[in-house]
DNA sequence: TAAAATTGTGTCAAAATAACACGTTTCGAT
DNA sequence: ATCGAAACGTGTTATTTTGACACAATTTTA
């Protein structure tokens, strides 16, 4: 992380010089699952620069604060919500994407279970759910940023079970499904994606059922977590060809 | 990428207030294959800070320099190559990782052939390939840095091709099969690794054999760039459990 | 020309997948 | 109370893919 050309002097070496200090900035794409439809907290910018157009939520990396730190309390001031579930994604690096000053924006996704958030947070925030479908133009390259968010996260929940992540604590099988579904836009068979989903045994009947339902009510699971845990990075291939 | 804290003025907004600026390095791992094992490309520094300990190789992100730019000129100094297949790895971002000065480090794992590179290259930088097996201790985080680095490889080369990016342009499936047992240090099965490889039909017959050989010549392949591409992103389970 | 090393191709049983069918639960309308 | 519609759970079958293994062909050297 440094090159011949940026020393000063070997014996007291201090600084390195000549090359350029910037801003480092960290934005975040939440993604959250209404039962129905996938969705992005946005921030209405009621702050400048691009105020009152719409934005993902970020902020700049402070001089005494760890990367992963400063990620967290970016999510925490946005949703209230401490050890989410978070991947980064990229750094992005072009030196006009932020025309007041050069910044360079490390980028990660975040899922969040959308009804265990804060509300508060978000409204202090001016954050918004907006369905993806209906997603407005963002400032900056912040639309090239949430395409992909939204490509990474089809590759990663196509092979890790990190969709658990965006449903409540107990949750059935139709709605993973349904998810499953938001996610990749697509229709899938229900027995398959039953057969497929339990073989993983990930799930424990917790002998309840979903009392919401106004037919037949669907049993709950939970994630078992030891296994949920232990087997994250083994490939799980649920969608068998979410790459295109 | 800014936060409502962040402004100074709505009206004549100029510059981001109390954000630090720091540096942005970038790191980068070469990975290369020289028929029989995994090697690396590092760098004996020659300069300070930690002369005379290795390292990977790395540099600052410019003032007027877009990142991908930057790291194609870094990858360019090392192995005199342009056109490099890479990947971004991780942002690196501890308070403390580099003792001289605040650093962000973004990261990133590239592919060569490694008879293809410029000798006089890596020559200039110090540079010189090792065994992943007899890897030395590294400055700074470089250490988790390369063992992130290959657990990424491991992930990337069971699902894609990128593998033959560290081979010659023309080779032969048990070239392949031996540059797969490095990455995963792993014996593998001949002819279920040959059905698998010949099932994506990403191979061309040159009609040429490997002369090289001191008993039954193999047929000399090479890739169809076209498929390549367009396949690219598709799943291919090269390996069948390369998670663990 | 026989032996050793290496390569290409084939077989077969087991497992995984995709397409599809049936019976059950639940609520509300009759 | 019972019937119908909607949603849920589980089962069947043909096809494909996988993993374990065997054999024949090529090439150099002794």
């Amino acid at each position: 992380m440094s090159q011949p050309q940026n020393f000063i002097d070997t014996s007291t070496f201090d600084k390195y010089a000549n090359s350029a200090r910037m801003l480092l900035a960290l934005d975040s794409i939440v993604f959250g699952f209404d039962g129905e439809e996938l969705k992005l907290l946005l921030i209405k910018r009621n702050f400048e620069p691009e105020l009152g157009k719409w934005s993902l939520m970020g902020g700049f990396l402070e001089e005494n604060e760890d990367l992963e730190l400063a990620t967290n309390r970016i999510l925490y001031d946005l949703t209230g919500l401490k050890d989410i579930y978070f991947e980064e994604l990229k750094a992005f690096g072009k030196v006009e994407r932020d025309p007041v000053e050069r910044t360079v924006s490390i980028c990660f996704f975040a899922l969040i279970n959308i009804h265990a958030h804060d509300q508060d947070s978000a409204k202090a925030q001016n954050a918004f759910w907006i369905s993806l479908k209906d997603r407005p133009n963002l400032v900056f390259d912040h639309n090239e940023m949430v395409d992909l968010a939204l490509e990474r996260l089809r590759y990663r929940a196509a092979l890790h079970p990190i969709g658990f992540e965006l449903l409540p604590e107990k949750f059935t099988i139709p709605q993973l499904q349904k998810l499953y579904e938001a996610i990749y836009d697509t229709p899938l068979d229900r027995r398959n994606f039953s057969r497929k989903i339990l073989s993983t045994k990930l799930l424990i009947d917790t002998g309840e059922k979903n009392e919401n339902s106004a037919t037949k009510k669907a049993i709950l699971y939970k994630l078992d977590q030891t296994k949920y845990q232990s087997q994250f990075n083994a490939f799980h291939y649920f969608m068998s060809d979410a790459s295109r």
